[in-house]
DNA sequence: GCCTCTGGATTTTTT
DNA sequence: ATCCAGAGGC
């Protein structure tokens, strides 16, 4: 097979230069994880280079499976040997098998961003103050800029300029104390401790830097300083570093990723060759057209003219609706119409975008108030849930019982007597003995540590013997068989059992224990260590189920490296699109206005662009405006659709036409329903049959249900609006 | 030590 | 409107 046939000019030139630095300016839909792909195979098949010496780094799992599929067609078995993985995943790899030099034991825990959460407010008060006057979310904020800029505690200390920096230095440098006396390393410093061990070991650096004759990074619009740094350091001795990325799909700078990292590449690297893919083989012109004139209001930017050999394509539609009630009902109803009319449109086509999570909630009751389904990106990650981190926790703990945090949350979960005066006595003992608390636990068992009741030593006692039985286990037992005596030792398994909803957080410890199953090499300790990295790094559900025939409702960001035939982008109002927090910072509109940009450029070939007359927000209600980045699009781009009864028709220098007030099909208004429901119970729908129930949560002042109905799958419906009634159970 | 109540906040999210 | 965290009551 020839690498090249199936390449453009522009495509062919960025696989085929592989000497020296390369910019790869990717527009949206031009190919870009194709022009990766290809390149690395070219590297090998073509060019004879080794496998084991060609590194790919990417910001998410989900790309890095995407990469690794589309390599395996090319390269088949030599994608084993590909260095391919998240930034962070890689750097975990290197810190275990150097980090011994910087003080850091191979079998280190990895925190994610709750468990600094909580350490950090530990660490407020451990320097002696108020976790109310400093807000643990903001501090956590600054130590995370901190490190995505490669500043130490020391180095911290010079950049402080006001009080609250002062504040968050001496927090810092207690919470890095902590970290390091527990073994831990939190997700930036992955990363961060990477550069520096490569800064202060140049045996090892020079090492990889050996190693790796090439580097590729996809997304570099989206890498922080710390990140930029490291592929500096490997690339310091061939140079073959080959960047890929959009600025103009640079949507994370409030992560600290620094768009001028890709912007000034060029001066970094200035025998770097640039290539710009300007050719897109997704939307439609005229969607491009939008796109372009769009995003040309920026004034940060690299030029890049977006241009397509695909069909001209109808207008970008701008709608007026009265509420976020009607905005959503246009949709349902659009995308009935639009499934009706074109056989090739279904509505697993269609998604729907938004700036805030808040928004989904209209659309999901208009779409199970017409019974069609959907897919909501997002929501509680598997490994956040209470009863997985909980689970997680034990296994840490067993893991590393430095690992003070996890030992926190689960000093009393289940109840086990141990309330928080103890467990401040507890604390402020250790601390004053500058042990961890595990060790301060088993001294209690052996009477020499602080003096507590009787009760609340026997209880702490107790706890020890578990932990310790559990350790010892941990050397014998298969990993399953571990989360299995975890959860019956520890009282976890009743606990879960007898609370409410108990059936779902069952299942989903059920799912971890499958999970944990994977893992079976004969060697516990070694399974354990890497089952715990793979949950700190990799979460499940980027796996995406895919629903059948249902239609995604996602937001902005999170469409990003999506497309869709037809998207549908709302809420476009000053105040969502550009959000209010953005609205008096240049960069950070003009991020908005890259942000509005991602989402028109997912869409092939209909975007629609909704905006209200008046939107109800956190309960209050108040008229909207549109968004100032509809007047960035020339009139002549956008249609006019008046689809509603016209009540008001504004005339404006607006591309804006059609004013939606009263649907004129409105579905019939059915009775609402008085029953209650509850999971287990049968009902009848009129659509889609008999139905169990599998769950049932509160939605407002209603329920909403999720209903596995055996002819046409599992639905979620609102009770008191679904046409549903209850009805008894087969008598067996 | 556990439970309920009130107040404050509420963009975007990966690892 | 709603969710969550911390405070105070039982």
């Amino acid at each position: 097979m020839d690498i090249l046939s199936e390449l453009n000019q522009s495509q062919r030139e960025a696989v085929e230069t592989i000497e020296g630095p390369l910019l790869i300016l990717a527009g949206p839909g031009s190919g870009k994880t194709k022009v990766i792909t290809h390149r690395i195979a070219y590297l090998i098949k073509t060019c004879g280079v080794s496998p084991h010496r060609i590194m790919a780094v990417t910001f998410t799992n989900k790309a890095s499976r995407e990469m690794q599929e589309r390599l395996e067609i090319l390269v088949g078995q030599a994608i084993e040997k590909i260095t391919l993985g998240t930034f962070h995943a890689i750097c975990a790899r290197i810190l275990r098998q150097e980090g011994k030099v910087i003080g850091l034991n191979s079998k280190f825990t990895i925190y994610d961003e709750d468990d600094q959460l909580s350490l950090i407010k530990q660490s407020i008060q451990e320097v002696g103050l108020d976790p109310k006057q400093y807000a643990p979310k903001a501090v956590q904020s600054a130590i995370k800029f901190a490190k995505s800029q490669l500043l130490t505690p020391d180095d911290y200390a010079l950049y402080t300029s006001s009080y609250f920096e002062e504040i968050v230095q001496r927090v810092y440098e207690r919470y890095q104390q902590v970290l390091h006396q527990s073994q831990v390393v939190d997700f930036d410093d992955l990363l961060m401790k990477v550069v520096q061990l490569f800064n202060d070991h140049s045996s090892i650096l020079s090492k990889y830097q050996s190693r790796f004759i090439h580097i590729l990074v996809d997304e570099f619009q989206d890498t922080n300083t710390t990140q930029y740094q490291l592929i500096k350091q490997l690339a310091g001795k061939h140079q073959n570093i080959c960047v890929v990325g959009d600025p103009d799909q640079s949507i994370y700078s409030w992560r600290y990723a620094d768009m001028r990292n890709i912007l000034s590449f060029e001066r970094d690297y200035p025998n770097a060759k640039v290539v710009l893919l300007e050719q897109n083989y997704r939307s439609t012109k005229a969607i491009l057209d939008v796109a372009s004139s769009l995003i040309s209001a920026n004034i940060e930017r690299k030029q890049k003219k977006l241009t397509t050999d695909n069909e001209a394509g109808l207008p970008v539609t701008v709608v007026e609706t009265y509420n976020e009630g009607e905005e959503a009902q246009f949709i349902v109803s659009e995308i009935d119409k639009l499934v009706t009319e074109d056989s090739t449109i279904s509505p697993a086509d269609c998604a729907v975008m938004y700036r805030i999570n808040a928004q989904s909630r209209a659309l999901e009751e208009s779409f199970v108030r017409h019974g069609m389904p959907y897919r909501l990106v997002g929501g509680t990650r598997f490994y956040s849930r209470r009863e997985i981190k909980d689970i997680v926790a034990y296994l840490k703990l067993i893991h590393n019982p430095y690992d003070n945090v996890s030992l926190m949350r689960i000093i009393n979960v289940p109840g086990r007597g141990i309330g928080s005066r103890t467990i401040s006595e507890l604390t402020s003992w250790a601390k004053s003995q500058d042990i961890s608390l595990y060790n301060a636990i088993k001294l209690v068992g052996d009477n020499k540590g602080p003096q507590l009741a009787a009760r609340a030593s026997t209880a702490l006692t107790n706890f020890s013997l578990l932990i310790n039985e559990l350790i010892q286990k941990s050397n014998e037992l298969a990993l399953c068989d571990l989360v299995d005596e975890v959860l019956n030792k520890s009282g976890y398994r009743n606990y879960i059992l007898s609370e409410e909803n108990s059936e779902e957080r069952w299942e989903n410890i059920m799912a971890l224990r499958a999970d944990a199953r994977e893992y079976n090499t004969g060697k516990p300790e070694d399974d354990l260590t890497a089952f715990l990295e793979k949950i700190s790094l990799v979460s499940p559900d980027d796996e995406t189920e895919e629903k059948a025939n249902a239609t995604t409702l996602t937001t902005l960001h999170q469409a990003k490296g999506l497309e869709f035939p037809v998207v549908f982008i709302i809420g476009v109002e000053e105040g969502l699109l550009p959000h209010w927090r953005s609205q008096d910072n240049t960069e950070e509109l003009e991020e908005e206005r890259r942000l509005f940009y991602v989402g028109v450029t997912r869409a092939k070939k209909r975007v629609y662009v909704l905006y209200t007359y008046r939107r109800n927000l956190f309960g209050n209600s108040g008229g909207s405006e549109k968004s100032r980045f509809l007047k960035d699009i020339p009139q002549e781009l956008v249609v006019t659709k008046p689809l509603w009864e016209n009540e008001e028709q504004e005339i404006e220098c607006t591309p804006v036409t059609a004013i939606y007030r009263k649907p004129l099909s409105q579905s019939p208004q059915r009775p609402a329903n008085t029953i209650t429901v509850s999971a287990g119970d049968n009902i009848r729908h009129a659509v889609f049959g008999d139905g169990v129930v599998i769950n049932c949560s509160p939605f407002g002042d209603d329920q909403q249900a999720t209903v596995d109905f055996p002819g046409a799958g599992v639905k979620r419906l609102l009770i008191s609006l679904a046409p549903i009634e209850k009805i008894e159970r087969n008598s067996d």
